[in-house]
RNA sequence: GGAGAGAUGGCUGAGUGGUCUAAAGCACUGGUUUGCUAAACCGGCAUACCCCCAAAAGGGGUAUCGGGGGUUCGAAUCCCCCUCUCUCCGCCA
């Protein structure tokens, strides 16, 4: 949600960033929705006022007097006519929010402006020779055509047990999952995020203030009797956690993490894109989250990517970093990077961290604001979040990557004291 | 799941139809006094939105006593529904 203040003052900006975005978002009605309600605004205080202003006569006067019964009945009119511009008032004010939450987010400045993801520009690369994809894997094998890869991932019994896309973990599958989970929130912590377990089931205003609620209810599940909404990322749960509050300036940079399964309904994904472990309704990742001062939020977003690429080169994985442009950004993000590892074996990149300042967009939807101790006011903070990571596309690239002549898959250094073995698989 | 009690500002807590513009205390904060600390005294102390002002400063107004609806000229107060919390019972990892 975007201040009110800037679509009245400053049109022309949010007009370009709806342009950029490609958003069909119709900022004239948004506009006059607004200044609509304003003008009914005025009028309906006005009246109350009148109203509460007799109500401090009528308290002196003595009741059943004549002159008391006369005011009655002059302000059972004005009464009727507040009630009905209330009623009038709610629905303008409904309109006006509902049109003022199709207003995108507006990208920064340092976002190249490109309608589609051909726009997106590489901003790093990491273990790739000459910046290539690669190195090539002994064997050039997609993880799910690896011959023992059934053993540690079981599809057909998750299918039979849940749906498509809920495997089960077995044995040595189980246990890298866990030394992920393990490796990546010991590293969080590490650097100064600090760790949550969340709730994995929200209600409707979570999913609201984040953005899920309203336009992307299809992609949730729901519980039938109580409402909740299965989390698609800690990140709704992790920053609901301070919805409606008002945090100490000094206390920013609040950094925190959390491990959750996160749960995707995936509508309308088919295809090359969900073999194996691409695409799962469920799956495990851990998330970062920060909420900042205004005027550090771009420079925690760096602090961000970095702590999400040191991931990766702790996993001996080659990388890229994507500058997403603005015809690749979400509704609700200001700048994102995205983190993609490269699947020697699908000879692909997959997507395993997206880190993205959304600035003030959620938290003035989810009203998480900090005084300003200089001037007493009340702000919004910003806030930012990124995955640190998601598991099973980075079991992905190991399993492809690391794969050995023999069959074996190397273990990462790093993971070894989590995995408690070098090397798993093979026949 | 059953029965009962409750929800008032950052916190405690008064308030059963009309200056409630929500008492009082605590906490926080500014000042005065005072060797220091402390105390005492005086003052301040919400959030959101609208309007005035080019803007800021400032001023005016409206709303908010868990949420929603109703009764009434007027609701923190009366009625209904919902949510949550607490106590007891039952069940349970």
């Amino acid at each position: 949600m975007l201040d009110t203040r800037l679509l009245r003052e400053h049109p022309d900006r949010v007009r370009q960033a709806i342009a950029a975005k490609g958003s069909d978002c119709d900022l004239d009605a948004v506009i006059a929705a607004d200044a609509a309600w304003r003008a009914k605004v005025s009028e309906v205080e006005s009246q109350r006022a009148r109203q509460k202003a007799a109500n401090a006569e009528m308290a002196k006067l003595p009741k059943g007097t004549p002159e008391f019964l006369a005011k009655v009945q002059e302000m059972k009119a004005v009464s009727a006519q507040v009630k009905e511009g209330e009623i009038a008032l709610g629905e303008l004010e409904a309109s006006a929010r509902k049109l003022l939450l199709t207003v995108p987010n507006i990208p920064h400045e340092s976002v190249p402006v490109a309608p589609d993801p051909s726009g997106n520009v590489t901003a790093a690369t990491w273990g790739l020779p000459d910046g290539k994809p690669g190195p090539k894997a002994a064997h050039q094998i997609p993880h799910y055509e690896i011959p023992w890869f059934q053993q540690i991932v079981d599809f057909p019994r998750g299918v039979k047990v849940t749906g498509a896309g809920f495997p089960f973990y077995v044995g040595d599958g189980a246990r890298f999952v866990r030394a992920l989970l393990q490796f990546f929130l010991e590293e969080a912590n590490k650097a100064g995020y600090v760790e949550v377990a969340p709730p994995v089931f929200v209600n409707a205003a979570s999913a609201t203030a984040t953005g899920q609620l309203p336009d992307k209810e299809g992609q949730m599940y729901q519980t039938v009797e109580d409402s909740f909404y299965a989390v698609p990322t800690a990140e709704v749960p992790l920053t609901n956690f301070f919805r409606d509050e008002i945090l100490e300036a000094k206390s920013l940079p609040v950094c925190r993490c959390a491990y959750t399964p996160c749960f995707r309904r995936e509508a309308g994904s088919y295809g090359k894109d969900v073999r194996g472990l691409n695409r799962l309704h469920q799956f495990d990742k851990v998330e970062l989250v920060k909420w900042v001062h205004p005027s550090t939020s771009y420079d925690e977003l760096e602090k961000l990517r970095g702590d999400a690429e040191r991931l990766l080169q702790k996993l001996e994985l080659p990388y890229r970093v994507l500058l997403m442009c603005t015809g690749d950004l979400g509704f609700t993000q200001t700048k994102k990077y995205d983190l993609e590892v490269w699947a020697a074996g699908q000879q692909r990149w997959l997507e395993v961290s997206s880190c993205s300042n959304f600035e003030a967009f959620q938290a003035r939807r989810a009203q998480i604001r900090y005084r300003d101790p200089e001037t007493g006011k009340v702000e919004p903070v910003h806030t930012l979040n990124g995955s640190g990571l998601a598991i099973p596309r980075v079991l992905v690239a190991l399993l492809e990557n690391n794969l050995q002549p023999d069959g074996t898959v190397r273990v990462p250094a790093v993971l070894r004291p989590w995995f408690g073995k070098d090397s798993f698989g093979g026949v």
